[in-house]
DNA sequence: GCCCGTAAGTGAGTTTGGTCACATGAAGGC
DNA sequence: GCCTTCATGTGACCAAACTCACTTACGGGC
């Protein structure tokens, strides 16, 4: 994976840096750049009419954000991109993009390789919250930000990340309240425990036990 | 788009031919080839350990089947894809695929193209399946048909393909018992109407109006 | 230390949607 | 025609999850 991001950066781009909660784009404004972030935390998210949010994604080092109007003949976001801490992004202009492609294929391939990876993210993310209800949307997240934020530790994995009650819910479609209640079960059963406001997961194989985790691997089941 | 797809004829392949609910493939077999469909419609669904079905996709002429596990280390099917009509689809080996799109940049730039929109329509369908209920998923999954399979009639719009109950529920992740009440009211209220086993959609601004349509336009707006 | 603002926790009531059970209806085979 | 089969329609009940309202806890600023 890094080897494929590193012939990107030989692509004529700009660094933009970011600062917490600045917006790097809003859904529906011009599409204009193609982003990899360097360094940072970038939460991608869509907005309900009601008011409610969405969180689909934290993209960090090596993500790609902002792949899908690419080739579209009026490129508009659709989802919003805003910094979770300090952070540092790759902007590539699409038309650069595209004259690039075309004359060379191997980064074609690796864009191609990179956007594959990147659809079995989200039909495995589809799966979660559809398939096995609010408890599948809750413990999925959970396993998720493991994978890509967790620290082992000497009694479980602890997520390194700061999130707040909303933001979790906010990522599993669910009500804070619900959310809420659920973390308070896991917690009476030891599954879960809070450490200087960080989750740490005792026992992620019972979060993976009840919502039939398919094993998919850390590649794919992650929050990037 | 078709002439997208023409340059895909141009690589050897293999045409196959399915009866009416012959599978293509079945989610977790080992992945050897990609597949246009040339002739006929294929189901695309996906099933969860309680029995239950989710329907993600009919795929039709010109529709990508398959491709997910294009640049896999261990290619595997992540769905199952069964004929709903006699139907052709061209097979293309993956290692044949990967040296012509090593050989033609415009190759792999089509598939770039192909793979982007098909993003979009996921996550369009993510969002209404997510955002807006189950009434957002039926209604949704009611537009969605339109625009792919409907005719236009003198008093609304003809989805000319038969659709149990059952199987827009598979679509819809709902019970079909709920399904059937939300279509009663729709009936009741004029909206929809069976005719000769097929829905007659009266009123398709309604639908749209009730789960907030984007009107993101029928090439992302489809069930292909 | 004391406010104040934000996040977390929790109970009560309501809505939504799923499950079960069964009746009705339509289509094909013989 | 009549039987069988499969789809549709509907009521009753139950479970899951959301909303509203409120209390409690925590942390930073002064």
């Amino acid at each position: 994976m890094e080897s494929m991001i590193r012939q990107f950066y030989e692509i004529p781009g700009k660094i933009l840096t970011l600062k917490p909660g600045e917006y790097l784009f809003h859904e529906g404004d011009h599409a204009k750049n193609f982003f990899f972030v360097r360094t940072g935390k970038i939460f991608i998210t869509k907005f309900a009419e009601s008011g409610r949010v969405l969180s689909l994604r934290l993209a960090t080092k090596g993500s790609i954000i902002g792949e899908l109007p690419l080739y579209e003949e009026n490129p508009v976001y659709i989802f919003n991109a805003v910094a979770q801490s300090p952070s540092e992004v790759y902007a590539i202009e699409f038309p650069t993009l595209h004259s690039y492609l075309e004359k060379k294929p191997s980064l074609a391939i690796n864009l191609l390789k990179i956007i594959g990876v990147h659809m079995r993210k989200q039909h495995s993310k589809f799966r979660d919250l559809i398939l096995y209800g609010k408890k599948g949307a809750i413990f999925s997240t959970l396993i998720r930000f493991a994978n890509s934020y967790g620290q082992k530790v000497d009694d479980g994995i602890l997520i390194s990340v700061p999130l707040t009650n909303q933001e979790l819910a906010n990522y599993s479609s669910t009500a804070r309240e619900s959310l809420n209640r659920i973390f308070s079960d896991l917690r009476r059963q030891n599954i879960i425990e809070m450490r200087d406001g960080l989750i740490l997961i005792r026992d992620i194989d019972f979060l993976k036990r009840e919502i039939q985790c398919e094993n998919c691997g850390r590649e794919i089941c992650n929050i990037e």
